[in-house]
This record gives structure tokens, C-alpha cells and sequence, in this order.
DNA sequence: GAGTCACG
DNA sequence: GGCT
């Protein structure tokens, strides 16, 4: 069966334990205290997303009517994102070594319903660090597929502790959660997904 | 005419 | 397939 997908991403299956999601919950819980979770909407046209977000790092992804941007504090309380969680720059250390630090950590929540359509990462000033993925809850059926839209996609599922990373030419590629399997995970009391990507934004400062 | 589409 |  040939392969045309854009190489480059990494499924890595249950990278944390249920121990490590457990602390990497308490501390995304911790970070939505400080930075509601807030629903973002379609640029144009205004519609909401299906799904509810926050940020945490230096920088935070939002979408509103004006468009898609990142920026540095929250769209509703005005206040900095809280600090990046050690144990995510660890991961990122440790899956994109030679990558610059990660900027943001995009969480989003998924309810049961909720679902992402296919798009590209393409909102940030740079590309050559990769987008790391963590799934956290209910188990989502992804999909994947090329750096084009008409492209041919695959799906697969992402469950709870499992890292994706997107790089090389898998970087831009499409991608989206077709759907959410309730009741698949017992590790968000009221069920549900969390997902986190980090990302880097802007391009490293050249070296003096 | 593409879209973090919309539906079956 | 349909709407912005």
C-alpha cells in the first residue's frame, strides 16, 4: 500500500502514564483557573467553535471576527496566560530537541459533541519546529491527511497519554477530530478531551 | 472559491 | 452539496 502521506510525524502511544496524566490534568486545571476557558469563534462569519480553549505560555492562540492570531494575554480577563507546565517543556525537550523553546500551549476542551474541522497550523511566524500534541480523556478519532486540502486523509484515534508530533513536511499538513468516543476514559470526571499542542511562534533571535 | 464548512 |  503506497504511503503519500508527508512524512515527518510521530505517533508516540501512551507517552505518559495514567500517574502523568493524572499531575498533567491538575495542572491544566490550575491553569484554566487562572485563564478561563473561553469559546473562540469563526473569523467572517462569526460562528462559535464547538469546542472551548485557553493558552498557556508566554503566547495564546485566539480566533474571534477579526481572524486567527496569537497573543500575549487572555481575550476575556485581559491578564498574561499562566507559565508553561515543566513537564510540557520537558516534552518538548525531549521530542524536539533541536527546536527553540515552545511559545504557546494551545488547551482545548472538547465536550462530547464538539469536533474540529480539518485546517493547518499556520497561524505562527515560523514552521520549522514541529506542533506536539497531547491527548488527555475520552479518546478522539483524528484525522490526517496532506498538505493540500483535497489531499486523502486517514483516520486514527488518539487516546488519553498519547503524543502526536507534527514535523518535517507532516508540519502543515491537515488535520482535524472527526469525533469524540464518550466514555472511552475514565480521567476527566466529567468526561470529555482535552488536548494540548505546543507550538513555537515566532522565529528564534539570530545568534550574535 | 475556500472554509478549525455541514451533513449523511 | 450549499452558503458566505
Amino acid at each position: 500500500m503506497t504511503n503519500d502521506f508527508p512524512e515527518g510525524f510521530r505517533f508516540l502511544p501512551s507517552y505518559f502514564d495514567k500517574s502523568a496524566q493524572e499531575a498533567l490534568v491538575e495542572e491544566i486545571r490550575a491553569a484554566v483557573r487562572a485563564a478561563p476557558l473561553f469559546r473562540p469563534f469563526m473569523p467572517r462569519t462569526g460562528k462559535p467553535f464547538s469546542v472551548r480553549m485557553s493558552n498557556c505560555g508566554p503566547l495564546g492562540w485566539v480566533s474571534d471576527i477579526k481572524g486567527y492570531r496569537y497573543q500575549p494575554r487572555h481575550p476575556e480577563t485581559g491578564e498574561a496566560w499562566p507559565e508553561m507546565p515543566a513537564v510540557l517543556s520537558r516534552l518538548w525537550a525531549d521530542v524536539a530537541p533541536d527546536a527553540p523553546p515552545p511559545e504557546a500551549c494551545l488547551i482545548n476542551y472538547y465536550e462530547e459533541k464538539a469536533r474540529m474541522g480539518l485546517h493547518q497550523d499556520r497561524d505562527e511566524d515560523t514552521f520549522d519546529a514541529p506542533v506536539v500534541s497531547v491527548s488527555l480523556g475520552d479518546t478522539a478519532v483524528f484525522r490526517l491527511g496532506g498538505t493540500a486540502r483535497k489531499a486523502p486523509t486517514r483516520s486514527f484515534r488518539l487516546s488519553s497519554g498519547d503524543v502526536l508530533v507534527l514535523g518535517g513536511a507532516s508540519r502543515l499538513a491537515y488535520h482535524g477530530v472527526d469525533r469524540l468516543i464518550p466514555g472511552s476514559s475514565t480521567l476527566l470526571a466529567g468526561g470529555g478531551r482535552i488536548n494540548l499542542t505546543l507550538r513555537r511562534v515566532t522565529a528564534p533571535e539570530a545568534e550574535a
